[in-house]
DNA sequence: CGATCGCTTGACGTGGATCAAGGTAGGTGG
DNA sequence: CCACCTACCTTGATCCACGTCAAGCGATCG
């Protein structure tokens, strides 16, 4: 029995560039076998950006649509003197692109954390976007994730603009842990983090040595650990606590 | 020809309750004959909203929907120590609940700054999220509308996330003008401005006195002027360079 | 005419930035 | 296998932007 349920965690997280996509849809919703067609479909077109690279540029009108089987990306805004800000992050299961909205007034770039596989979800947005009547449970699961990205959002500007670095840092951590949960790719509050300090720090809205000792700080109050590349939450009470988190449910 | 003109503007501008939402509509599209009837008779219904009171609480699933007539309104978020965030401004002509994307998950509460006047909007949400076939342009300046929100947001990341105080400061000035304008409400450079200097520090995640001196030093060097309820930009092209302000077109 | 609200100013404290210098690990070429 | 490089993390010293505290000031209002 376990040795059955091993192989199908591998086959499911290890083997398919569709599971984390899968593992959020069915997170919320069951899919239709056109559904499921449609999403395995995905597989067939895979593209690869490599570590550093832009995915779309600052000024390019549309988005070509995505959705991000392997790596993280973001999307981030720079001034001319050479401050950036990342405004988000796409993790492995979410999608680029797909949500409409897309205009060149919204000047992003979307650049490759890491290398990064992206399934071409050309397909996946049309069927959203004229709302395909034999695709209910995926629209339905769209319309969610934009409430979702907008709370997201909303989160982001009360972190930058009223917390502090300590209760920043713990809130993002907590974001990134629950969207990697919902992904499948975290377990027991922990989860792979590929983000160097400088990142943490261009999306916080700190300097790199500041984030460093405020991470340095959360571990030392045994809250996490942060080692390799992966993050543990050690208590996550204490840390929804230090910093108001709330998990966003839809 | 003089008196005739001042005759229109007053007309238009100090008489119907309508009148900033149809220059909104009018700067970007033309209304067919059902269209003006529809925003005509939102005057039908008007709410009023006294300073300081709730027009939506934390938490309610779904927003009422309407259209700002006069006075301002924010979207905040607070925390339980008292700390808040001013996450968007609502002006004159500015509709609220009107797009989709409602959710309890979207935890905020829309306050009155000023005293409101509020126009219900039920029929006009409807129109627009039912997509109604005969109502081209509003949804059209809806789909837009959406877009624009959107940058707000991220301009708004950026400026929490990157700006020193002096640069977000003016950045905000500067996007309060342009709604404004949009509205029909700014002149010359000249708009109302109903801020306190305590809810301007909530909006930019700076404290009141520091608001306070970042604007004596915008003042002093000539680029705005703040008396009496009243923001003048004086020295428009170094203001957008002391910030990196791009006005946003859609 | 006090009371309240918002603006202003000064003195002082501090969180986080900046500067500078290692340290460590993986990666590459000889 | 070693020597070197580069990317990233860590640490200490110092600086400064902004917060906090406290007081006063001018309007508006009941």
């Amino acid at each position: 029995m376990i040795a059955s349920r091993l192989e199908v965690v591998d086959t499911i997280h290890l083997r398919r560039p569709t599971a984390p996509f899968l593992c959020r849809l069915k997170s919320s919703v069951g899919l239709t076998d056109k559904e499921e067609r449609l999403v395995e479909a995905l597989q067939a077109d895979i593209h690869t950006y490599a570590m550093g690279t832009h995915i779309h540029a600052e000024g390019d009108s549309t988005v070509h649509p995505w959705v991000v089987a392997t790596g993280w990306a973001c999307r981030m805004r720079a001034l001319p003197d050479g401050r950036r800000q990342i405004i988000s992050f796409f993790l492995p299961g979410d999608s680029i692109g797909v949500l409409g909205l897309q205009h060149e007034a919204v000047q992003c770039t979307i650049a490759a954390i890491t290398d990064v596989e992206l399934l071409n979800a050309t397909r996946l947005a049309e069927a959203v976007n004229h709302m395909a009547a034999d695709m209910p449970n995926i629209i339905e699961v769209f319309r969610k994730e934009a409430i979702y990205r907008r709370r997201q959002q909303l989160d982001n500007i009360l972190r930058l603009g009223r917390l502090t670095a300590l209760e920043r840092t713990a809130h993002l951590i907590l974001e990134l842990h629950d969207r990697m949960e919902i992904a499948g790719l975290a377990h027991d509050g922990r989860y792979p983090l590929l983000l160097t300090q400088s990142q943490l720090g261009e999306a916080l809205g700190l300097s790199l040595v500041h984030v460093n000792r405020t991470m340095q700080q959360l571990r030392h109050d045994g809250l996490i650990e942060l080692k390799s590349g992966w993050a543990s939450i050690f208590d996550r009470e204490r840390m929804e606590l230090l910093c108001d988190y709330k998990k966003i449910v839809v």
